[in-house]
DNA sequence: AGCGTTATTGCAACGTGATGCAATAACCAC
DNA sequence: GTGGTTATTGCATCACGTTGCAATAACGCT
C-alpha cells in the first residue's frame, strides 16, 4: 500500500528531506508530524507531546523533542521563547513573525516584517547583525496596561 | 551591636524597603543579597543558588528563587531570558541595556539604550508599546558568522 | 521580655526540557 | 527476502524553576 498521503502546509517534503539527509521515517515522526499538520499558529512543546500521547499513549518526551529540534534543522519549524521561556514553535510556512507580550496583562501581537523592520535595519546598520524574527520576544507593557499604570499614582 | 553593613552597589535600600512593605529581613535573604553584591553584570538563577551554598549550605532553591522575585519587585534587579530561555539576573543599577547574541557562534553583546532607541520607538509609535529593553534578548546572526555562512555555499 | 500575627522557610512533588546509554528497528545492498 | 549499518527509541537521570502546605520565625505591640 502506498504511503498515507501528508497532506497540504508544505511538510510533504519532510520524509523526502529526511531521507536525503540519511534520516529515517519513524511511526513516531509520523505522529508528530500529524500533530504538526493539525497545528495552526503556535504550539508549546508539551502541547505537542500531549497531543501526540493522543494518537499514541506511548510517546515519550524525549523522542518529541528530540524530533523538534530534527525538524527545526530541516526547516519544517522555529522555535521561540516566550515571555515566561517556555518553548514555542511555529510551523512554516507561515510567515515570519515574532511577537509582543504585554507583562502586564499578558496579551500577546504578532510584529510582522513591517512591524520588525525598524529592529532588523538598526542592528544591521549598526553591527551587521542579522536579526532572526521568528525567534524575537519583545515584552513590555501595552498601551492599555501603560496608561492604566499612570492613570493611578 | 549593629546589623553588617551592606556597602555600596545601591542595594542599602533593600532592607528598609522590605518593611516598608510589611515584608522581613531574614538570613535567607541576607545572603541572596551579599552574593548580589558580589555580582558584576549578569547572573544565572543556578549561579545565585550556588553562591548561596557557599555562604549557606541549606540554601533551598525555592527560597533563592522567591526572594529573587521580590527583590525583582522592589526593583533591585531584573530578569530576562535568555536564547535558551534560561533565566538571568542583572543587578541594578546597571545601566538599562538588552542583548544581541549570535545563534551560530553564541557570541553575546549588550544593546544599550541608543542600540535600542529605534527598536523602542518604532513600537511606541506604531502600537504605544513600551518595549521593557532589559528583558530583550535579540538573537541572530553576528556579522561574523554570517559572512562563514555565505561564504561557503 | 513575652505574645500573637503572618511572612517566610523547607520539603515534597511537579513541569519542561536535555542527555547518556543499551536495545531496537529503519534503511540499504545483495 | 535476508543481513548489516547505524539512526532512533525508550529509559533513567539530571537541570532549572514553580507551587502547595505545614512548621518556623520575624516583626510589632504591650
Amino acid at each position: 500500500m502506498t504511503d498515507e498521503r501528508l497532506a497540504g502546509k508544505s511538510l510533504d517534503g519532510v520524509v523526502d528531506g529526511l531521507r536525503a539527509r540519511g534520516l529515517r521515517w519513524t511511526p513516531q515522526r509520523r505522529a508528530i508530524l500529524r500533530v504538526l499538520e493539525a497545528t495552526s499558529g503556535h504550539v508549546t512543546g508539551s502541547e505537542i507531546v500531549d497531543q501526540c500521547r493522543q494518537l499514541d499513549p506511548m510517546t515519550t518526551p524525549s523522542t518529541v523533542y528530540r524530533t523538534l529540534r530534527v525538524l527545526e534543522e530541516l526547516g519544517v519549524l522555529q522555535h521561540a521563547h516566550a515571555a515566561d521561556g517556555r518553548e514555542e514553535f511555529h510551523v512554516r510556512p507561515a510567515a515570519e513573525h515574532g511577537h509582543l507580550q504585554c507583562q502586564s496583562c499578558g496579551s500577546r501581537w504578532e510584529i510582522d516584517r513591517a512591524g520588525a523592520q525598524p529592529t532588523v535595519r538598526s542592528f544591521r546598520r549598526r553591527q551587521g547583525f542579522e536579526v532572526d524574527v521568528s525567534h524575537l520576544t519583545i515584552v513590555g507593557l501595552c498601551a492599555a496596561c501603560r496608561r492604566a499604570a499612570t492613570a493611578t499614582p
